[in-house]
DNA sequence: CCCTCTACATGTAAATCACACATGTTCGGA
DNA sequence: TCCGAACATGTGTGATTTACATGTAGAGGG
């Protein structure tokens, strides 16, 4: 029977009483990973599908959602990609970054590290507040 | 002339021809920010709108979304809240943060701590690259 | 009485995401 | 030769979260 289990994006689920599963991601990580998978070399949508979840800690990626990102990252000039037949099995379509496609990765490294920063003094300051997770 | 303007939650937009303005945030990490203010002291929710800017990062936080965040983290029993007539001004709703809510916090912690690793690992992945953002 | 500030709240559209499903190709083994 | 597994590219859809607009109501000053 379909729809009886976990759904949805959630962030934070109940696995006991009392106890919560927590998920800490960067929006749309998956942007950027892509960008610096195809900014070290051109790619096509199963290729990165593989690479993928080294960068971002995911195990499976929504193969339906990476074309998805793809094909929106080439409407805004991002990427470029060409069909490829000559390689041994089904057709490819390769993608490759363009010098706009760079600039926006160079843009999410200085975002990142911002966050970086961010997140460091917001464990700092809990780390600084003793008295912390009670006993369950 | 209303509707005319950026709306809805964009991590990217173009400012201009090839340029773009990325913004790097932690999904949900309102959140861990209200419960990191609770686990301080109580508070009500137009006090935690003042303090909120400082800890996430963002100029203005929605009212709207923090009182909706504080409801179903009362439905989830992470706080506990109680009318206060007693102050001047009108009455204020204050939320307190239960053991549940301790260990969420711990839990978001651990969380951050880990997704902090894997974003330092994909900075220095993009540092190690060489030959960035090319010139505009 | 009217206006502003404080405080709490709902309505709604856009963006993102998880999951299911569809379609065709290539290749090795039974 | 037929079959299934792995390769490769997609579409459909509902849940979740967010940004922004708007609504309600009491307190306090002039």
């Amino acid at each position: 029977m379909r729809g009886h289990r976990f759904r949805g994006a959630r962030a934070r689920r109940r696995v006991g009483p009392g106890e919560w599963a927590v998920r800490a991601r960067v929006e749309r990580f998956g942007e950027p990973a892509l960008l610096l998978l195809l900014s070290e070399r051109p790619a096509h949508g199963y290729d990165l599908l593989e690479q993928l979840p080294e960068l971002t800690g995911e195990r499976r990626i929504d193969m339906g959602n990476l074309y998805r990102v793809l094909r929106a990252l080439e409407e805004d000039g991002i990427v470029t990609s060409a069909w490829r037949d000559d390689a041994p099995g089904p057709s490819k379509r390769i993608y490759e970054l363009t010098d706009e496609g760079r600039r926006l990765l160079g843009g999410w490294a200085d975002a990142l590290r911002a966050n970086q920063g961010l997140v460091s003094s917001f464990l700092d300051r809990y780390e600084k507040g003793g008295d912390h997770v009670p006993r369950t």
